[in-house]
DNA sequence: GAGTTTGAAACT
DNA sequence: CAGTTTCAAACTC
């Protein structure tokens, strides 16, 4: 890193950011990095045995962190301190000092000096360079892991976080091979910018504290490197701390006169410990101490950004709404191809929420380039305004700042969940298979990409229950037939349907509280409802029409024929909790037009309901819903997406498809996980259109991931709207 | 903003 | 599987 002949690479580092060290790392940090790389022994241990203590102490700051403490999830505190927090607040447990920790310090301070440079060089006077000749605030500054600190108590380092952290390992591992050079080059460039303050002495005189502790829970990978690259790929491999300090740095500009979190940020932070972990923290946390979760930091991976040259920053942006948004596809396995499509869809569909903190706080004053207007527009905030950062979200200037974009305010309205963690449906979020964000005001949060684990086993366990858990609530049959076919505009929102169908009983389906009306949509037979009066159609008008067309039906397969009657008879007699089945084989395509196309109604609507792309699952298959409604399928079919549907979807289910499907609790049926695999045998319409959702890989049957990732993968793509594309 | 209502989700 | 409890959103004031 203290090459000097590689000095020269930072300019053109900086021009050409695709060939950058930083872009190759950030394009490397797939999120679906295979778990079992995570998982590596070799990774683990390695981590493990550096004796590394939690993050939570390391960036403990009451000053420095204006723009992340509100970030900080309730959960993290809660998280950590329940079980983690250990006692011990002596330095016995903390690593000595190390070099590495030095030349991680050292290189995260080069680092943020270079990006000074170059966001300079980029847009002058938008960032200005750091002060004092070191540009570095005096150790008081950074009270975080301070001595003085020391009360903090230091947690236990999350199993999930070392995971984490292996899996960006892995990921660095794979990248540095190529990239190493361009990154010594950078960063060797950087050491050139640090007008000759040498790292370990810069450490020594701005720590003057025990960096080292904050150093060691987020360097143990990047030590484990320094043995072969020094402080290079130490820092490069680090990117994470790197871009927490970057931010602290830089990003957040002038620390010492950003040090004091406004006061939204700060009440929300307070709020957050004296709401939730006032029991647990509060006598941890003194007062004006805050730690920093880890998720925290792996935001500010993407929050260095803020001094990124413009190159990088779309790039991250992806990456950061990629977080954001795929919670679920992350853990299924999903390519980062396909995330980063999703991302782009995001681009190009999403609301514009928010823009970016990073944006906001990194590039004050910037006169945007034709670029760095990219940036500026609500493409580049809908990911950062979709990441699960809180603080920005949380400051008045930001809501106004959303509710400004013209978006409806559901477009970004988030949970409140306080008892639930987010881990449960009642969580809004976590329902509609996202991490919880900004916008969210819960308590206790685990839906977090750092509790990733929890969240997903947590999926599992519901999903185990009821498969259809994450399923879209509503099917939006008429949006989406205008949106790819443009025909009948008089579709009525009757047409779609709540698929579980709703149980009102006192809001006569008139209120959002019904969520067939919530999803503007008729009521069905699949409803329980009582007094049904909602105005996109009730109840018993759907009955009546669906009974009338299950005598139509009669020439179906005989067992279908059977299936149907049974059907129409629950309907009849409204006792029956039937399955979705009716609209289950609509849905996919509705909901890849109606979210994905029109994105008028994807900022109108909650956040898009994942739609279940249901792999190969032996339980889910074998209760598929089949074709008791095909005759309704069709129709609807017909009538909505005819014209766009493949031939095979036209096709009336094959009575081989014409299994009665139940639910595990007899209120919810699971479409086909399989039918996401275009199998001969699985020819059935239903099975091909499911392919077309947009949705969650199935969690359940680890062992056909790979085909549910497969499939998933496809039907995403069908979904994107890269994928509907032309081409 | 606090309190109430509501119905889905979770639990037993 | 039905009844109950819990929960958070919707709603009202």
């Amino acid at each position: 890193m203290d090459t000097p002949d590689r000095a020269a690479a930072a300019p053109s580092a900086a021009a050409r950011a695709e060939d950058s060290p930083l872009f190759s790392f950030i394009d490397s940090l797939s999120p679906i990095e295979p778990l079992k790389s995570a998982y590596s022994a070799s990774s683990i241990q390695a981590y493990q045995s550096l004796n590394i203590t939690s993050i939570s102490s390391i960036f403990t700051s009451p000053h420095d962190n204006a723009q992340k403490e509100s970030k900080l999830s309730k959960s993290s505190f809660a998280e950590f301190s329940e079980s983690e927090v250990c006692a011990d607040e002596s330095d016995k447990n903390k690593p000595s000092k190390s070099s590495n920790a030095v030349r991680l310090f050292a290189c995260t301070s080069t680092l943020t000096q270079a990006t000074h440079k170059i966001t300079s060089s980029v847009s002058e006077g938008t960032v200005g360079p750091p002060e004092g000749s070191n540009n570095l605030p005096p150790p008081g500054q950074f009270d975080s892991g301070s001595p003085d600190h020391n009360t903090t108590p230091c947690h236990g380092v999350r199993s999930d976080l070392k995971q984490g952290k292996c899996r960006k390992l892995q990921a660095f591992q794979a990248a540095k091979t190529n990239t190493s050079e361009k990154r010594k080059c950078l960063f060797s460039t950087e050491v050139q910018l640090m007008d000759g303050c040498q790292p370990e002495k810069l450490n020594d005189e701005i720590l003057g504290c025990d960096w080292d502790d904050l150093i060691s829970a987020t360097s143990g990978e990047l030590i484990a490197y320094d043995e072969d690259h020094k402080g290079v790929q130490l820092a490069v491999s680090n990117a994470e701390s790197c871009g927490f300090l970057l931010s602290k740095l830089t990003g957040d500009g002038d620390i010492s006169d950003r040090t004091h979190p406004s006061s939204s940020t700060q009440t929300y932070y307070r709020e957050l410990l004296m709401d939730e972990d006032q029991t647990e923290n509060a006598q941890l946390v003194p007062d004006g101490e805050k730690n920093i979760s880890t998720e925290e930091i792996q935001d500010n991976l993407y929050e260095a950004n803020g001094s990124i040259p413009t190159g990088y920053k779309v790039e991250t942006q992806q990456q950061r709404g990629m977080r954001r948004r795929c919670l679920v596809f992350e853990a299924a396995g999903y390519s980062n191809r396909i995330v980063q499509k999703e991302s782009v869809m995001d681009l190009s569909v999403s609301t514009c929420k928010g823009k970016s903190p990073v944006q906001n706080h990194s590039n004050p004053g910037k006169t945007p380039s034709p670029q760095l207007q990219m940036d500026d527009d609500c493409s580049a905030g809908v990911f950062l305004g979709n990441d699960h950062d809180s603080s920005q979200s949380n400051s008045p200037q930001k809501k106004r700042r959303k509710a400004d974009n013209g978006d409806d305010g559901e477009a970004c309205k988030r949970c409140s969940c306080k008892k639930s963690k987010c881990l449960k449906l009642y969580c809004e979020c976590f329902a509609a298979g996202v991490y919880c964000s900004e916008p969210c005001s819960c308590q206790g949060c685990l839906n977090k990409p750092i509790h990733e684990e929890i969240v997903l086993s947590t999926r599992k366990q519901i999903e185990f229950r009821n498969p259809l858990a994450f399923a879209p609530k509503v099917i939006r049959m008429s949006d989406a037939g205008q949106d790819i076919t443009g025909e009948d505009p008089n579709n009525t929102p009757a047409s779609a349907r709540h698929k579980r169908g709703c149980n009102c009983k006192k809001s006569s389906c008139l209120k959002k509280y019904c969520e067939c009306y919530q999803g503007g949509v008729g009521c069905s037979s699949n409803c329980r409802c009582e007094g049904c009066k909602n105005t996109f159609g009730k109840r018993d008008a759907a009955v009546s029409t669906e009974a009338e067309e299950m005598k139509q039906g009669g020439e179906e397969a005989e067992n279908c024929g059977k299936e149907k009657e049974n059907d129409l008879q629950k309907a009849n007699v409204q006792s029956e909790d039937q399955p979705f089945l009716e609209l289950v084989p609509i849905t996919p395509p509705f909901d890849v037009s109606s979210s994905l196309l029109k994105p008028p109604n994807f900022s109108s609507a909650k956040p898009p309901r994942p739609t279940k792309a249901r792999s190969n699952s032996s339980r889910s298959s074998s209760k598929a819903p089949g074709a008791v409604h095909s005759q309704k399928f069709t129709k609807i079919a017909n009538s909505g997406l005819n014209e766009e549907m493949p031939d095979i979807l036209r096709d009336d289910a094959s009575p081989g498809n014409c299994v009665k499907t139940s639910s595990p609790n007899g209120k919810r049926v699971s479409p086909p996980h399989n039918a996401l695999s275009v199998s001969p045998s699985q020819k059935g319409g239903r099975k091909l259109i499911l392919k077309s959702i947009p949705s969650f890989p199935s969690l359940i049957g680890d062992a056909s991931s790979g085909s549910s990732m497969n499939s998933s993968e496809s039907a995403f793509n069908t979904a994107s709207p890269l994928a509907l594309g032309p081409s």
